[in-house]
Order: structure tokens, then C-alpha cells, then sequence
DNA sequence: ATTCTATATGAATATACGTTCATATATTAT
DNA sequence: ATAATATATGAACGTATATTCATATAGAAT
């Protein structure tokens, strides 16, 4: 292996266009505050949106705009039960992501 | 244990207003394509303003921009050398989470 | 069919963010 | 001291984002 093929290596670990696009969108929505709430909550139990925005504080409007927000990037998975609609995380990966964020945040 | 209290307990998991903040804060940082690419760059070997934006094709002035960024909140540290500032990680969690989101964006 | 309740959505607004350009600061060399 | 080089910074600009308000949709109950 010569120096060049070497360099390549190095710099060009896993970073191409589209996982670039991916990873940051992740933590992007990551990033916002009421989004880390609500997945928080969901973490514990699935919860309809009346019960996310009684919950947290916050309106159905706010609630249901994050969830689609969600929803597109397939972090929350959803089920009809009646009139109401119950959300639950749907990537595992996501959710142990902010819970090492969390976990490191209170106790580092 | 009575219910109510046990409602508190599962209700609180480790979320108050400061810890919101710095998870937010934290997840916002590498939200963003650029400091992505910056903060995995930097990952193999401490780098040089100029040594970034060549290496990343950026702009002097983005990177230097971004840097101060991650400066502030303390997710990178840098040393003088000349004329030089040599920038390298300073949160090796933070670190952490960057790795864990790549290898999941790539393998599955 | 109508009413009621839960949820979703679109437009509007305010704010936050990333990049660029121009320029300032700081170190080294002459 | 001056010039040259590396880095930092402030203002300006365009774009993205989060919330609110008003309204639409959809299922349940009467």
C-alpha cells in the first residue's frame, strides 16, 4: 500500500454525500427542545398527541406539527385507536442516542 | 411507594429545563453538515484552520466561523504554533455520538 | 346526517442559522 | 517598523425553522 491509497483512507473514512445528509438530519431533530421532550416521553410509554401536549405543556398544533416532522424521518411509528392517534419511537438507534446525550448531560 | 409518587418518577426521567438545554445545544452542533465534516475530519489528527477548509474545501472565514462554534461549546480545543492554531476534539462523548451516528447511517 | 372530539395542515410570523464579504488582529520574518 | 501570513470577527444576506392561528379532515356517537 503506498502513501496516497493510505491518505485516502484516512480522510475519506464513511463520510459520502448521502450519510453526511442523513446523520445531520438526525441530529437535527435531535436538536430542538420540545422534540427531545416529546421523544423522551415517548421513551417511557406511547402516548396520543392530547396526551403529549397535556403532558409537556404544549399545544396540539405544536405537538402535531413535530410529530410529522418525526414521522418523516420514521423516529415515531403510529397506531389508530379510535379517534385518538398513539406515537411510540420507531428507530432504536435514535433513542440511544439522546439517552447517552441525556445520561451524559446530567451526570459529566 | 404510593401511585403518585411513582407517576413522578416516571414521568421526570432526568429532564429539566438545564439539562434540556445542553442536550438541545449539543445535538444542534452536529446537526449541521459543515461542523460534521469538521468534527470528523478532526477525529483523525488535529487540524489547522487552513488545513480544514483546504481539506473540506471550505471557505477561511466558514471555518474559522464554525470553529468558534465548537469553541464555545467546548467541543474542541486548539493550541497556538506559529501562526498556526491547531484545532483537535475536546468531547470524547460528544465524539462518541458523531462515530455511533455514522456507522448506523452506513450499515444499516 | 349531524354533532363531537381528536388530529392534521397551511399560511403567516418571528427568530435562528450558515455563508460571504470586508476587515481586524496577531504572529513571524525581513 | 513593515510586510506577509494565518486566523478571527462583524455586518449583511438569504434561508430554514418553530410556533401560532385558523381551518380542514376523520372517526365515533347520537
Amino acid at each position: 500500500m503506498d502513501n496516497q491509497e493510505q491518505d485516502v483512507i484516512l480522510e475519506n473514512l464513511d463520510l459520502d454525500e448521502e450519510t453526511l445528509f442523513i446523520v445531520s438530519q438526525t441530529f437535527k431533530a435531535l436538536g430542538d427542545p420540545t422534540r427531545i421532550r416529546i421523544l423522551n416521553l415517548l421513551a417511557d410509554h406511547e402516548c396520543s398527541v392530547s396526551e403529549i401536549a397535556e403532558g409537556l405543556q404544549l399545544s396540539q398544533s405544536t405537538v402535531s406539527h413535530q410529530l410529522r416532522f418525526l414521522k418523516n424521518l420514521r423516529l415515531v411509528k403510529f397506531r389508530r385507536a379510535g379517534t385518538s392517534i398513539y406515537y411510540s419511537p420507531d428507530d432504536k438507534h435514535v433513542m440511544a442516542l439522546l439517552s447517552q446525550a441525556i445520561n451524559h448531560a446530567c451526570h459529566d
